[in-house]
Parts: C-alpha cells; structure tokens; sequence
DNA sequence: GCCGGAAGTGATACACTGTAACAAAGCCGC
DNA sequence: GCGGCTTTGTTACAGTGTATCACTTCCGGC
C-alpha cells in the first residue's frame, strides 16, 4: 500500500484506491492538536504507541506493539499498550479491525459517526480505509425498514488489493 | 430476521425489526439436508452445537456452548465446540460475530456469498440478521472504485433494537 | 514552591478465545 | 473383518484482553 505524500509534496489525488498509509507527521500533530483541544495528555508512551501503529508494515496486534517498545532494560507491558490503544482510539487515531484483532492509524480524519469500509488484503496483509456515501445511504434504508437505531457499525472486507492482483497476473 | 412459519403458521409477517429466532426444527432439518446433499456427517455431536446455538438466549461463545453441553459424567471440551462451529459454519447454518466472539444460527437460508448486515442490539444482547441489497450494491461500487476484490466481507451494526427502543420510551 | 487530587503507568495475575498435536474411537467401502 | 478416512477426546499451549493495586507524574490552587 502507498505512502503518500512525499517530502516535496507531490500531487496526490487519491484516485487509486489502494491505500495510502497516513503520513506519520500528519497524523502525529493531529494528535497533537487533538489533545490540545481536549485537554488531554498526550504522552510519551501513547506517543510510541500510535508512532508503531504508523510505523508497523503489517497492522500489529497490541503484543507486537508491546514487543516492539519494549528493549532490555524498558519493559512495555501489554496492558499499557492496551490503555494507550483504548485513548487513541477514543480520539479516532486508530482503529481497532475486529477479523484480525489488529490496529491501523486513521488514514481519513474522519467523524466519528461516519462509516468507514476497510478493505483488507488478503495476500499482502495490507489494510485500505475508505469511506463510501453509497453504503452510508444504503445502510441507513436498511436499518429504518428494520426499526434499528444504530450507534456504530464496523464493515470490514477481505479480498485482493489492487496491487497485489496485478503482481499476481504479471506471474 | 425471523423465523417464519410456526406449528400453527400465524402470519407472522416481520415489520417489525427485532430478532425472531429461527425455527429450531427448520434449521435442523435444513442441516440435515444440506449433510445429505453434500455426503457429509451430521453427527451428535454436530446437532448438539447446533441445538445449543440455536437455543440460547443470547448469543453464546464457544466456551458457553462446551459448559452447556457439559454434564457431570461427560465433559465437552471447547476444542471440539470450534470443531463442529467450524463445520457448521462451513455450511453456512452459524455465522461469528466479530465483534463479540460469539456464534448465531443462521436466520435466512442465504447463499455463502451474499452479504448480510448483523444487528446487535446493546441492550438485550439480541442478533438480528438481515440483508441489504442496497449495502450490497453500494458496497460493490465501492470496492470497484477501491480497485478491490472482495472475497467475503463482515458488517455489524451495534445499537437500540425495535422492542428495546420502545421498551425504554414507556419507560 | 508546596499540597492534594486526578490522571497515567508499572507490575502481576488472571480470564477469555482459539489452535496444535497426537491418540483413540467410529464410520464406510471393499 | 480389513484398511483408510473422518470424527472426537485429551492435553498442552498460543494469543487476546481485563482486573487490581501500588506507584509515579501531572496540574490546578494556594
Ligand atoms: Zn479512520
Ligand atoms: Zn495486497
Ligand atoms: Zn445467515
Ligand atoms: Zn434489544
């Protein structure tokens, strides 16, 4: 999946739809400005936590996380991983997929309420957000013929992305 | 939703949105058809999980159905429980919610490909399964747009059932 | 600066969910 | 009945997430 946005900044208009993992300078000053606005503390170790989500190449369960801060001499338990994991994702700066109990940093800054479709690929583990007016719309039908008064909803797919489909056929 | 047709067939005509468990001789005798067609056992055990999924209360985990099935005289381990879930997933009779690591039996007969949107109700714990040809084709677009083939896909919505809602309006 | 409450972290233990491996039992076609 | 396959039992273990309590850090008020 891509990184978008390189140093100098090219035009990058997001008509592909594979995914873009979120510029870690990005997401981390808005965190910053989240905190702020909240009057929440934004530490050190949440810091290092959301810095691993960004930085993980595969989506990393909350143990991999703890591994990967963890060094001789500074030991992160799982828990704390788990503490951290539960802020960001009350801020919307990570998600949590519940098919594969991974993390992935918001790639949308997004609301709350709004729905996102995460698209996971099967083949090179990787994991796309988008969001999609069609579904909302169609959801939301759904729900009222149903008489049920959402509060979330999570929409989780799995299959080949782009990009890994066309390595396949080159083969 | 709903089990239609009871002994007596009352219409029973479904507008309203909560969950009607299915019928358990229905999905029964559906599980055996399918294990004739196909060549495969339906055994004892199978039928037993079955049975236990469909008769609970609220959704059970797998460790709910092997203390449920569990006497003094005959312990039923939780391996075996994911066992036969697996299998009766497999035919397509039980569906795993994601999000609450627990099993419903399934409510609509549909094929293995179709999407279905699950309803969990925060309230009672009751699951609803419904489908959408709206999310369906929304989401179809979606993906398209994405450059994304889907393989299968999860949606679970969390929020107020019908009757919960109404219940806490005359309350 | 100091104090006191609130928020965050460390550490341990534990509960819950799911799988691997191998042996024993049951089924089925020959 | 024999031989191969499927199913189940049993044990052990890996992975995921939470409860509890003590300790530290932060922050506002004095
Ligand atoms: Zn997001
Ligand atoms: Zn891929
Ligand atoms: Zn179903
Ligand atoms: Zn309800």
């Amino acid at each position: 999946m891509s990184a978008a946005g390189h140093s100098h900044d090219h035009a990058h208009d997001h008509a592909h739809g594979h995914s873009c993992k979120a510029e870690p300078a990005a997401i981390l000053a808005r965190a910053e400005e989240l905190c702020r606005e909240r009057a929440v503390q934004f530490t050190a170790l949440r810091r290092e936590v959301l810095d691993a989500v960004v930085a993980s190449e595969k989506p990393p369960g909350a143990y991999d996380i703890a591994e990967r801060l963890s060094r001789p001499g500074r030991r992160v338990a799982p828990v704390s991983v788990y503490r951290a994991l539960d802020f960001l994702m009350e801020l919307g700066l990570v998600h949590r997929i519940a098919s594969r109990n991974a993390f992935v940093p918001c790639a949308h800054a997004h609301g709350a309420s709004e729905n996102v479709v995460f698209l996971i690929c099967r083949t090179c583990g990787g994991i796309d957000e988008t969001t999609s007016p069609e579904v909302e719309s169609g959801l939301g039908k759904t729900l009222k013929r149903a008489g049920f008064t959402p509060a979330h909803s999570i929409l989780e797919v799995e299959g080949d992305c782009g990009a890994c489909r066309d390595k396949a056929r080159r083969a």
